[in-house]
RNA sequence: UCCGGGUUGGGGUAGUGGUUAUCCUUCAGCCUUGUGGAGGCUGAGACGCGGGUUCGAUUCUCGCACCCGGACCCA
């Protein structure tokens, strides 16, 4: 036997087949805002991400040297690949270029709940965009996936903000403050005491009163005083651009998720307007579900022409917690409409109805295993077959086939000639 | 990298420094080439790995791995 490595799961067929509903869900919304699905490579030159960041992230990558002397990894987030798929067809692409995918990352990290070293993510994002709308079409999208999933709003919530209402009001107290540092201070605010909070704010350059001030502003989260207070043109057209986003948030059908949270700063720093968190309303899940926002300069960054973006990245791990929590977790079973049973040596008539009933859409098993009746019963059991079409001798002296409901018990025989015939899907109740 | 709790058949468990490791469930077959979700029988299947102590370790001890939760991080 061997180990099934560190942070890489299995997934069985029950939990699977749930998975793959959640996953169908959220694609079909995005097919229905016309987001077209993209397919990209699970490996990507290191230095996409060793050259442009420089992060910690780099530590966490899965790195090597292929055969050929590249040095690759595998990708451990879509953005960089995306954008460098925009930079390569920038020209050709006609905008707004609206993408999605699901698929696989890789990073090398501790293993916590709701976080594996293998997780799916669905990306989706649009690239060329800076109108409020776009903004508020990913946050329609996101909202009507989650409902399409069968949450409501009160299960879960959007805490919007805007990267630039902290960045400026910082600014406005002293040019010289360090506002990755204090944004950070404020992104983990909720887990510190106050004294440690208005601490590192005053690390970040704040004095004292200002930390203090600030911290209040921001919890108190009123964007009219903000804009008073902050007295800057940065400040008051950020706040301008998030009500904007708001307002289309409402005629798209998402403002009611919408939680105007000044907090919500999000790690990253590549963001560079409004962003976005989605939280368990009930709090039972205390790190955000998926967060998102707008990322103007990325582009740019990666040797394209300047070209505004905003995304979202649901990742399948918490999204998955949410549901379970929220009692709308598809059941991890599988499920099978026909099992059809032979009795002897019946397979040409059994396959042939085995065949029709498949070209019909149905899910169909029959044996492959020369077991006994018994045992087939057992199996059909098993696999939760909905009905069972009995093939056997008996049967088939009298030109029949038994019908029989599974949950029932219930029997039908039905002349085999005209089985299935047209019928889609015929049933023991339907032929009663 | 750090902190806490764990690890006994596929799943859930009992137990022990010393014969063949308990029970439930599961799986396969049979009772029953024609009726599953009830019953009976038969079979399959476990002490995470390595070192130490010991006549003997699944049990005590150390290290490691893995699992669960948390810190950090979350690009």
């Amino acid at each position: 036997m061997y180990d099934r490595i560190k942070g890489f799961r299995d997934f069985y067929p029950g939990e699977m087949a749930a998975r793959r509903e959640a996953i169908d869900g959220l694609e079909r919304v995005a097919r229905r805002y016309g987001f077209r699905e993209i397919g990209t490579p699970a490996l990507e030159r290191a230095a996409m991400w060793t050259e442009k960041s420089g992060d910690d992230i780099v530590e966490e990558l899965y790195a090597f040297e292929d055969q050929g002397g590249r040095h690759v990894t595998l990708t451990p987030e879509l953005t960089p690949t995306v954008a460098r798929m925009v930079v390569a067809k920038q020209q050709a692409l006609s905008k707004p270029i609206k993408w999605f995918s699901t698929r696989p990352f890789w990073r090398y990290e501790q293993v916590q709940q709701g976080r594996q070293r293998e997780f799916y993510q669905t990306n989706l994002d649009i690239f060329g965009s800076s109108e409020p709308e776009a903004d508020a079409e990913v946050l329609a999208w996101a909202a009507d996936a989650l409902t399409e999933l069968g949450l409501t709003g009160e299960h879960f919530e959007f805490r919007i903000s805007h990267r630039d209402i902290l960045g400026g009001l910082l600014e406005s107290y002293d040019e010289r403050v360090d506002t990755a540092a204090a944004i950070r201070a404020v992104d983990k605010s909720d887990k510190l005491e106050q004294a440690e909070y208005h601490g590192l704010l005053a690390d970040a350059g704040l004095t004292a009163g200002d930390a203090a001030e600030f911290a209040d502003l921001v919890a108190g989260g009123d964007l009219e005083e903000v804009v008073e207070v902050a007295d800057s043109e940065t400040v008051t057209a950020s706040v301008e651009n998030l009500q904007a986003v708001l307002a289309a948030a409402e005629d798209f059908g998402a403002r009611e998720y919408c939680t105007i949270s000044l907090e919500t700063a999000r790690g990253l720093d590549y963001y560079t307007g409004v962003v976005f968190e989605c939280f368990d309303s009930t709090g039972e899940v205390s790190r955000s579900i998926f967060g998102g926002g707008r990322y103007d300069d990325l582009i740019e960054r990666f040797g394209g022409q300047p070209t505004p973006a905003v995304g979202v990245a649901p990742g399948h791990a918490t999204l998955s917690l949410l549901l379970q929590r929220a009692g709308v977790w598809p059941e991890e079973a599988i499920t099978t409409d026909y099992y059809v049973l032979q009795v002897g040596d019946t397979r040409p008539v059994a396959a042939r109805i085995a065949r029709d009933l498949r070209a019909h859409g149905n899910v169909v098993e029959t044996d492959v295993a020369g077991r006994s009746f018994g045992a087939q019963l057992n199996y059909a059991d098993s696999i939760n077959a909905e009905t069972t079409v009995i093939v056997g001798e008996q049967d088939l002296e009298n030109d029949e086939v038994t019908l029989k409901d599974m949950e029932s018990g219930e029997q039908v025989q039905v002349p085999v000639e005209g089985f299935p015939g047209e019928a889609t899907r015929p049933t023991v109740d339907g032929l009663e």
